[in-house]
DNA sequence: AAAATTAGTAGATAATGTCTATAATTAGAC
DNA sequence: GTCTAATTATAGACATTATCTACTAATTTT
C-alpha cells in the first residue's frame, strides 16, 4: 500500500523466511527434541558443530547474541551433558566450547528435523537457487561486519 | 567440524542474517524508536504498510507468529494508537487491521532504519544480488506452504 | 605499573513464545 | 433448517529468550 523500500521489503522476508523455519521445527520438536532443547539452543549446537571448539566469545559473535544471555544458554547446555567447557591454556580470560559425543547425537536429530523442514519451507525454490542463496548470505555474513 | 549438511547450512545462515539484522536495529532504536516498538512490534507495522488492511489472521499467517501474542501484540500498538481495529462487516469473526497517520510516521522512520541496518549488514552483496535474494526469498514465501 | 580492553558471569526486568481453553460466528453435512 | 465442525479472536498461565547494567578476572596498551 505504501510503497515499500526494497531494502525494508528484503528485511521483511528474511524475518518471514526465519519464523516460518522455526515455526515448522517447533511443529517438529515433539518427534526429535527428547532433550528439550528448544529452537534457540539447537541453533547453538548446530553452530558449535560447524566451528568445532570456539571461544566463547567467537561463538557470541557470530550468533549475535547478548553475552550474557549466551552464557547461561551454554550452561544449560552443559548441564544436559550436550557440551563442554574448558579454559584456554593461552588466555585465562576466554572459554573454549566443544560439542560431547551426546551433544552430536542430538545435532545430527537436529540436522533430520531442519532438513525436512527447509525442504517444507522452500518447496518452491530450487536447488541451484539454494546455493545460490547460500553463497550469498555466506558472504555477507562472512567478514563480521565490525560488529 | 562435522560436515554440516547445505540445508542446515542454510538455516543457521537466515537466523544468524536476521539477529544480525535485529542486532543492528537495536543498535539504532535510541535514534528512531520514540515510541519504544521494539523489533517485534516494528516489523508488525511495516508489515501492516504493506498489507494495507489485512484480517488479524491473515497477518497472523503472513508473519507465522502465534495468534494469541499477536492478539496481544495488536491491541499494543492500537493502544499506542498507531493502528486501528475494525470488525469485518462481512464476516463477524475477523478483526481488520490498520495503520493511522501516526502509525504511518513510525513507520517511514523504520524504513530509514531497516535500510541503514541491510545497508550495514549487507555491505558485501551487490545491488543486483540483493535483489536475486528478494526474488528467490518472495517466491519461496508467496503461496503459503500449507501452514 | 597504571589505565584501558576484553571475556565471562550475575541480577533484574521486560519482551516474546507456547500451549490450552473458550466465546462467537460462520460453513458444511445431513 | 438444524446440528456439527471449523474458523477467528481472546485470555490465562507459564517457559523461554532478550536487554541492560554492573562486576570480576585476565590480558593488552602505553
Amino acid at each position: 500500500m505504501t510503497d515499500t523500500a526494497p531494502d525494508t521489503e528484503l528485511a521483511l522476508l528474511i524475518d518471514r523466511l526465519m519464523r516460518h523455519i522455526h515455526f515448522g521445527l517447533q511443529a517438529k520438536s515433539a518427534e526429535f527434541d527428547t532433550v528439550r532443547v528448544g529452537p534457540g539452543s539447537g541453533i547453538i549446537l548446530l553452530t558449535l558443530a560447524d566451528m568445532g571448539t570456539p571461544a566463547l566469545s567467537e561463538l557470541t559473535r557470530r550468533l549475535a547474541r547478548d553475552k550474557s544471555q549466551m552464557t547461561r544458554a551454554i550452561r544449560g547446555l552443559e548441564e544436559k551433558g550436550l557440551l563442554e567447557r574448558s579454559p584456554s591454556p593461552k588466555d585465562g580470560r576466554v572459554t573454549r566450547v566443544a560439542l560431547t559425543a551426546e551433544g552430536r547425537d542430538v545435532v545430527s536429530g537436529l540436522h533430520h528435523a531442519v532438513a525436512e523442514t527447509i525442504h517444507d519451507v522452500l518447496g518452491p525454490v530450487s536447488a541451484e537457487e539454494r546455493a545460490t542463496l547460500q553463497g550469498i548470505l555466506a558472504r555477507a555474513l562472512t567478514p563480521p561486519p565490525a560488529n
